[in-house]
DNA sequence: TGTACATCAGTGAACGCGCGTTCACTGATGTAC
DNA sequence: TGTACATCAGTGAACGCGCGTTCACTGATGTAC
């Protein structure tokens, strides 16, 4: 009552399904989901297409489960922006992370546009963080503090600037991602700078 | 010396391959380019799919020439902005009309992830707007302008506003594109004021 | 005006390919004796 | 301890499908007489 193992697993000692996950999970983090197979999967993890239907009803709920470890590197491997410094400082870090996490996130998500069954199945899981929205609530939250310390003007909408922070890191990594590129944006120096004074100061003359 | 032409010119005057364009633009401005074929394209067009290799080197030579008619027609119908009112007026005018025109670009755009040729034929015609960059440069523009006659401070930086304003209409249509709705996205009242007040005023207390 | 013919853009069945998925088979391992 | 057998996860060739693309054929139209 024990099956041979898989060749790829003889040595470790991981489930194999665990395997899958991780490999699937590399791919994604290497090269985005854009043309990804269940073919490049099982090979990337050294065992038979077939394996992958004795662990998972299809490919797209691999691919839901790898989305979500892959997030989870990411958020593991970035950590947390400083919260202890200015609020500028802190700002320039939370942009810095912001545009780290896109980076990673978009090759990502952007391949399974058109398959939104997938969007669905990594809804469905514990959400680690919602493709960015995780990042707009941390920020938010974090600004919300600031307020109420008086470090922020009371009229401030905590929700409109994180809109357009995170959405200014959105947008530096989009127009890449349309052409195939997955490595960072270069940024030009004091890009960041700028973003950041834009938002604490604003554009009216004081 | 004449052939047949195609049933669906019987009653037209414009070429076939204008009539082609123009089906596959209306393809684009319905549903975007993901899941998009040249069988959809012919049916649409009311033609024969061969007829497609008759006026076109490939699909992707079509696609961007129907990308390219496509952000055409949304600049015309969208119209410009209005640069005549106070600083908070153009900016509310530039955010409504950009979240429009996002709406109508990304899904055409998004589907084609994965085929960066297609953006690198995209690239090569000439350029009516470049995925969103002509936004960028026309809000920087003005907001030159306003700066040089004192409405804007001097020390603004007009490319981190338009990376912020611009960045922030992306941010709210790209997580319905990743679900697959194209229809424009659902902005709280109010939300659209409180971007334009978080860029006029900044958020440190004054 | 009428008829036979040549032209060639339009036609759509068929091709080749790669994809997700299946399933008859393989063989490493636990069990029975 | 040694041997024969049963188990069932792993295997990968094969299937069905939809895609982009091709090309032998069709037939509406201009031309020749």
């Amino acid at each position: 009552m024990a099956p041979r193992r898989a060749a790829a697993l003889r040595d470790g000692d991981v489930s194999l399904r665990d395997h899958l996950i991780a490999a699937a999970t590399r791919l994604i983090a290497e090269r985005g989901t854009a043309g990804l197979t269940v073919r490049d999967i099982a090979r990337a993890a050294d065992v038979a297409v077939g394996v992958l239907y004795n662990h998972f009803a299809d490919k797209e709920e691999l691919l839901a489960l790898a989305l979500h470890q892959h997030v989870r590197d990411v958020e593991e491997r970035l950590g947390r922006p400083r919260t202890d410094g200015t609020l500028a400082e802190n700002l320039h870090a939370f942009v810095t992370h912001a545009l780290a996490a896109h980076t990673a996130f978009l090759p990502a998500f952007a391949g399974l546009i058109g398959h939104p069954e997938v969007f669905a199945r990594f809804d469905a899981l514990p959400n680690p963080m919602a493709d960015g929205h995780g990042l707009h609530r941390s920020l938010a939250d974090y600004l919300r503090t600031e307020r109420s310390r008086g470090h922020v003007a009371a009229d401030t909408d905590p929700d409109a600037v994180a809109t357009l922070v995170v959405g200014a890191c959105h947008e530096l990594v989009l127009p890449r991602v349309f052409r195939g590129l997955t490595d960072p944006p270069p940024i030009p120096p004091g890009h960041v700078d700028a973003l950041v004074a834009t938002v604490v100061r604003g554009i009216v003359p004081r």
